[in-house]
DNA sequence: CATTTCACCTGGTGGC
DNA sequence: TGCCACCAGGTGAAAT
């Protein structure tokens, strides 16, 4: 479900109704997608105070601490996959199912992690005898343009896959990776280190502005994507080519094609992108 | 090494 | 209605 949109949606929205929460109790289901321990995760939550909640990359870093401390000496750090959700609900709301972690907050709310397909992941990090996480690409709002053009320097992949590549750049999945080409007029399979200065120029504009709108529009609810408060994001509709198979370009009302690459389903305009 | 393919999961949709 | 093929926001391991 989520690229970076959708997550900072969810971070931002966990972050105002968690923040200053104490952690009173973790539960994880049998089939919880771990990366720590269940045993581990809870002992670490327990009693650990949400000091704030921001997104790096796709993850959703949850910095912990005692009440009031400065600075966390944990870190909670959830990773959606295709179909996670991040949920803060009333304690008696029913429990969906795929529900696989319950953290029990001392303000009497819960925070909830749902996801069917368990391509997510969950990992607790005590700070000190861990790193900080680290996302390993370029932030796409924060990378300038000389950094954006040196990812792609020599590399004979397809751009759309050079996209996806979050030792690249983190944050783009499959929507913003075609939305952005379409925006910056650039086909999918163009191999990543011929595209000239002033179309990854482009490119890097097309992935801020598309990124910043989708942001501003809570992000693209495709099937079921919500927020923190279980609201839909608005972005889908501003779609120009993701899921448009065989409608007409919003420009040039030219069919929209989709094909595989890089494993995924790729859509564009043979007229606008070249 | 860089790049590609596939497995990991569940659920929704559309054709027959 | 049922069955089946195919598709879906991601990513890491295995293969090439």
């Amino acid at each position: 479900m989520p690229e970076l949109p959708e997550v900072e949606t969810i971070a931002r929205g966990v972050h105002e109704r968690v923040r200053g929460d104490c952690i009173t109790q973790a539960w994880f289901s049998g089939l919880a997608p771990l990366k720590t321990p269940a045993a581990r995760q809870s002992k670490g939550l327990a009693g650990r105070t949400f000091l704030s909640v921001h997104r790096t990359g796709k993850h959703i870093v949850c910095e912990l601490g005692p009440a009031g401390a400065s600075a966390p000496d944990a870190q909670w750090i959830v990773h959606l996959g295709m179909t996670g959700r991040l949920l803060v609900t009333t304690p008696d709301a029913p429990v969906a199912p795929h529900t696989h972690a319950r953290l029990s907050l001392e303000s009497g709310r819960e925070l909830r992690f749902v996801d069917p397909r368990r391509f997510g992941r969950l990992e607790f990090r005590a700070l000190g005898k861990t790193d900080a996480f680290r996302a390993p690409g370029a932030d796409p709002l924060a990378v300038t343009g000389d950094e954006f053009a040196a990812l792609f320097r020599g590399r004979k992949l397809a751009i759309k896959a050079a996209l996806l590549n979050q030792a690249l750049l983190s944050g783009v999945g499959n929507i913003y990776a075609d939305e952005s080409l379409f925006h910056a007029g650039i086909r999918p399979r163009r191999a990543a280190g011929r595209l000239t200065r002033a179309e990854l120029d482009r490119l890097r504009e097309a992935l801020r502005t598309v990124l910043r709108h989708a942001i501003r529009l809570g992000g693209s609810s495709v099937s079921d994507y919500v927020d923190a408060n279980g609201v839909r994001g608005f972005f889908q509709l501003e779609h120009c080519v993701y899921l448009r198979t065989g409608e007409p370009c919003r420009h040039c009302e030219t069919p929209i094609q989709r094909i595989v690459l890089a494993g995924r389903g790729t859509h564009f305009c043979p007229h606008c992108q070249r």
